[in-house]
DNA sequence: ACTGAAATCGCGTCAAC
DNA sequence: GTTGACGCGATTTCAGT
């Protein structure tokens, strides 16, 4: 992915999708005032070159049964520090795992896990998560309440 | 949104469009062995219902210029209880902050932050973030390295 | 009522200027 | 960077089950 400079119109192009992202070649062109192939080529473009790296429904977790979200800790205990990509190997083949990053601070990791309900996601951790060997000092912070949803990064003008 | 049952169907189409947010209706139509104006009406359905929320481009934030994720956490000073809906206002309003919950643990909120390098996101925690009255004892986790990407949710079959 | 065939209309896409 | 043309897909209507 090439991070060459992106101007005014690109950055424009970028807003739109991420609000719509199923917006078509002639609405994107008109928002941004460019002439339908123009706004193809740059869109093709942005695409090749790793700027906008696919398009996702967003999908409502309750709906499929989701009830719940938690963000959760872990470490990597000392011994095992020799498995480290093996557990993160493990780590993305969970799909109630939406996302891991290592991260500093007091704990090594830090996950986004959903689960049907609280005794679901208890069974996760325990049955799967903590059954990981150098899995250590899992915790979780359950979450409450969605003050701000998942939202749209930030496009400098 | 109603939580009504979601039949096989319906969830093969959600995980379709989690994948490809822009898969054409045929594609889709194709992919779930559906006659197009058949698929057509399921997905006007599903996003009537609220089960598909709306669609998203997905961008790589080191061309936008962030180079910087971190979770951050934060308290609410306990003097501060009445001032809570205010200051939540406010963290909806910073474009920087991607997604806040409030969780149950040893912190009120997490959210999730970009900025462009570590002192841009160091000025963003000490001149905006704690310069909030009733915010207490922020605190940053850094995202070091991207284990598992921002994946879909699961879909039971 | 629900399905799919068909018909229309507009868009995506490419090529030529 | 724009215009034009071609073909396909989106969307609606309608007839059949």
């Amino acid at each position: 992915m090439t991070t060459e400079k992106l101007d005014a119109i690109d950055r424009k192009i970028i807003e739109v999708l991420q609000r719509d992202g199923r917006a078509s070649n002639v609405e994107l062109a008109a928002q941004i005032h460019l002439s339908a192939p123009q706004c193809f080529r740059r869109v093709k473009s942005l695409e090749e070159r790793g700027v906008l790296r696919g398009y996702r429904a967003l999908v409502a977790p309750q709906t499929l049964g989701l009830g719940v979200t938690a963000y959760v800790s872990l470490n990597i205990a000392g011994e095992a520090f020799d498995r480290v990509r093996e557990v993160e190997t493990l780590i993305r083949d969970f799909p109630e795992i939406l996302e891991c990053h290592t991260v500093s601070g007091d704990c090594d990791y830090l996950l986004k896990v959903v689960a049907q309900d609280l005794k679901s996601l208890s069974q996760f951790l325990t049955d799967r998560l903590m059954q990981i060997k150098g899995v250590d000092d899992v915790r979780s912070m359950i979450c409450l309440e969605e003050i701000k949803p998942p939202s749209p990064l930030p496009v400098r003008d």
